[in-house]
RNA sequence: GGUAGGGUACCGAAGUGGUUAAACGGGGCAGACUGUAAAUCUGCUGGCUCAGCCUACCUUGGUUCAAAUCCAAGCCCUACCA
């Protein structure tokens, strides 16, 4: 078999294990491996890109890997990596969440074929079981206070400003416990995640060994930052997710294609498959003449092809095409729709927006949030109309302005759009 | 339960009776530059019927010509002690 390790080492989505013997024992059989995600919304986001990319290099190399939702655990809140509580989830917005992100992972996993094939399970399914008393009776036991204070996720709250509740204190010792029921009902023997996951992972390891005497295995990759030390997988402060609906297709796309030169190569590695020679090649290129963006649009085609498929890409780049090219006085209303289908927009009515104040239309419509907004954007030039700078307050709207009787495009700045369809 | 310190705009944080819609920093939004980069520079950042008006400094009352600022009660947070 395939040496997994090796592949994640070569493509930098490897900090540590907790033994070296997993890398020989992970190519003389196959294993059964799983990641956890956190069910906080219906779409995975680009965040939790690493693991998706590393459960599927699992599964190509020919392991079985499960996707464990954190059905309980999301409504308790994870504290690593956070410095504040989290707000709690209810049950039944998990259980919706859980079907979108299936359908985000279907698109990297294979949960059908016959060999192999992954699995989607979610911990409340066992969590819900528990009574408090056998929970503290059962799981509980095997922890050690002092290991529990110990871990770097407690530490840190207990030493910051916030403190941290029992609730999220007690976190660690679910996860532990979804190791050891994977382990008895599946087999599963790696548990991987961000390095910010080693607290929990390795609870998950030691409550195994005491109950059941047998090593398991933890590995961890490093949490991307790009270059300027942000988190991956915010644009604008806004979480890329994986689902069109939250994303477009176009924001996806456009996500990948703003990569910084410096963080381009490493990006390739992690979130594509791209083979790595074909990758140093396609730097060697890009270096050559970097204002054209040879890498960045290499990787956004890529990742937007895999998670939009064929369809997802073209209308991406066609939208891309377009916005960036200039103007649209000779695209008609069908096309601009087309383009512009998930940008955010609103309706009106006709007489709401013929004759109306530029101002009016521009908070009435929702692009800013008030008229003051709408007024200072003007002033400060960042408003445009059909792409052209409006530099008039006291512009009216005619009927010229609107595209085909049905359309008028809104732009704040560069490049956010906003489109008011006339209904 | 005790003691101490707090709650100010998106966040952090000044301000402790009077031009205070509230310094400063961060963030955000725009503009210039540019490779849809980074850095830098500039403007804006409560609402409105916008040279004016209205609503605002945890809540509710009170003192005062005047309160974010003083008083009382309440709510919440944090730390230390029990």
């Amino acid at each position: 078999m395939s040496d997994i390790i090796q592949i994640l080492k070569d493509r930098g989505i490897f900090e540590s294990v907790t033994s070296d013997e997993l890398q020989k024992l992970a190519q003389r059989e196959s294993l059964t491996v799983y990641a956890g995600f956190d069910p906080t919304s219906e779409s995975l986001q680009a965040g939790n890109f690493v693991t998706i990319m590393v459960l599927a290099h699992f599964q190509r190399c020919g392991h079985r890997v499960i996707a464990l939702v954190g059905g309980a655990t999301g409504m308790i809140g994870d504290p690593s990596g956070k410095s504040k509580e989290r707000n709690l989830l209810i049950e039944e917005q998990v259980m919706i969440n859980l079907e979108g992100i299936k359908e985000n992972l279907s698109r990297f996993l294979d949960f059908e074929r016959e060999e192999n094939a992954a699995l989607l399970m979610n911990n409340n399914d066992w969590m819900k079981q528990f009574t408090y008393v056998d929970f503290l009776r059962d799981v509980g036991k095997y922890f050690r206070m002092g290991t529990m204070l110990g871990k770097d996720s407690v530490k840190s709250r207990l030493e910051g400003e916030s403190g941290m509740s029992y609730t999220e204190f007690s976190y660690q010792l679910l996860q532990a416990y979804d190791f050891l029921r994977l382990y008895d009902e599946e087999g599963c023997s790696v548990q991987f995640g961000g390095s910010d996951q080693w607290g929990n992972i390795t609870a998950g390891i030691d409550l195994v060994h005491k109950q059941r005497g047998k090593e398991v295995f933890g590995l961890t990759f490093p949490l991307v930052c790009d270059s300027s030390g942000k988190k991956f997988g915010k644009s604008e402060g806004n979480a890329i997710y994986l689902s069109s609906a939250k994303t477009s297709y176009f924001d996806f796309y456009q996500f990948f294609i703003r990569t910084q030169d410096e963080d381009v190569e490493r990006f390739l590695k992690i979130f594509t498959f791209i083979p790595l020679d074909e990758i140093s090649e396609i730097m060697k290129e890009s270096e050559a003449a970097p204002e054209k963006r040879i890498a960045q649009t290499r990787l956004a085609d890529e990742v937007t092809c895999i998670v939009h498929g064929e369809r997802g890409l073209e209308i991406a780049q066609k939208a891309s095409l377009v916005l960036y090219g200039g103007s649209i006085d000779d695209i008609d209303a069908a096309t601009l729709l087309e383009i512009f289908s998930s940008v955010s927009s609103c309706d009106l009515s006709v007489d709401a927006v013929k004759g109306a104040n530029i101002v009016d239309l521009v908070a009435v419509s929702g692009l800013c949030k008030s008229k003051g907004e709408a007024r200072r954007l003007v002033q400060n030039g960042g408003l445009y109309l059909n792409n052209n700078r409006v530099t008039d307050l006291d512009l009216v709207v005619k009927d010229s302005d609107i595209i085909d009787g049905k359309l008028v495009v809104l732009r704040s700045g560069k490049r956010n759009y906003f489109l008011v369809e006339i209904g």
